[in-house]
DNA sequence: CTTATATATATCGAACTGATACTATGCCTC
DNA sequence: GAGGCATAGTATCAGTTCGATATATATAAG
């Protein structure tokens, strides 16, 4: 499941542009999944080599061609191929986990500071899962219901565990003192 | 805060080889940093390069020579400069949910299977987070007891989730019929 | 009149992933 | 005792992906 079969999932909901995706990427897929454009026109054009979607291009005044793309038949097979995998991974790259392994290096300033733009972080998602909650959801499937709500609740789940375990990083004894 | 400054932190630990890296990334950091030898490898290489850590080769026999890095002072200066990112990320990349999202297109059997491989996979990093807490725990910063904590609230979250939510992805209706 | 934002494309180097290769010892099993 | 697998130890490579940047124009804001 790489961002190509990804892009081709998000074109069964109806044709699309690769700026399109980059928006949806943005909002609706952000909190588990990202992808820029680095990844997604290379992704489409891919796609398009492969016969798996079709291309047509819009012309515009001024700005490019808007190239539309829509699944067919063999990419909705390729698909449900992709799909078949029985177990798809759920990974989690996190610097702050790591930069938090080696807080008795850091003064006690410097881990608050962390500790609150993560807690930022966490309140910038709980807002975008809102709005996916409250403005889109009654046109899709069942399935982005279950994910925005396993967002939602991974998200207040590490606000829970940072707010209330934070003091374990910053007690007096621990910071500056790595030689002592 | 990429690969090369994680090992650098390992390094403060003391001195340790590629190998052994390795081996503390699939036990203690495998649950929310996870990396491989095409990674370490070059990694130390580089910070070798820089000066950031020295290298020392010793003899064994047979096998190819252990090469024992441990960081310089300027190394320590590095790490401390890349600890002071005010914001580190923490990321998700989640074929699992990428997958939800077309249950609609999923024969019900299918979904069950992913559901459940996930549910397997929650256990065994349970039961990873259970040895590092048990085992290890007396000799380490309090950082790690802080980020041991947390992949422990959030497995146990995702979990949770998973369990008393699966029900909505597989309700009849919506298996198989696409088009209908 | 300048700056920012939105629309829309595309590329590139650096980083990372996952698999594979190579060598050697030891242990288990058929 | 031959084959397979685990452990110890190194290393590389193709394919993906990331993040930044470039190009071009319209429109809104200051």
């Amino acid at each position: 499941m790489d961002v190509k079969t990804v892009c081709l999932g998000m074109l069964t909901d109806g044709a699309a542009s690769g700026y399109d995706l980059k928006k949806q990427f943005e909002s609706t897929f952000g909190h588990f999944f990202a992808a820029g454009y680095g990844s997604i026109y290379p992704a489409l054009s891919s796609l398009a080599d492969q016969g798996l979607v079709t291309c047509e291009h819009i012309p515009q005044d001024g700005k490019p061609d808007r190239k539309v793309y829509e699944i067919t038949d063999d990419g909705m097979a390729y698909l449900l191929e992709a799909l078949a995998d029985p177990a798809p991974c759920h990974k989690v790259r996190s610097e702050f986990l790591a930069t938090m392994c080696f807080a008795h290096l850091m003064p006690r300033e410097q881990i608050e500071t962390v500790l609150n733009s993560r807690l930022d972080d966490v309140d910038y998602y709980l807002n975008m899962i809102s709005d996916i909650e409250s403005n889109c959801m009654q046109d899709w499937p069942p399935g982005m219901k279950f994910v925005a709500g396993f967002g939602r609740a991974m998200t207040e789940a590490m606000k829970k565990y940072v707010e209330e375990n934070r003091h374990m990083l910053t007690k007096q004894s621990e910071s500056k003192t790595a030689a002592g």
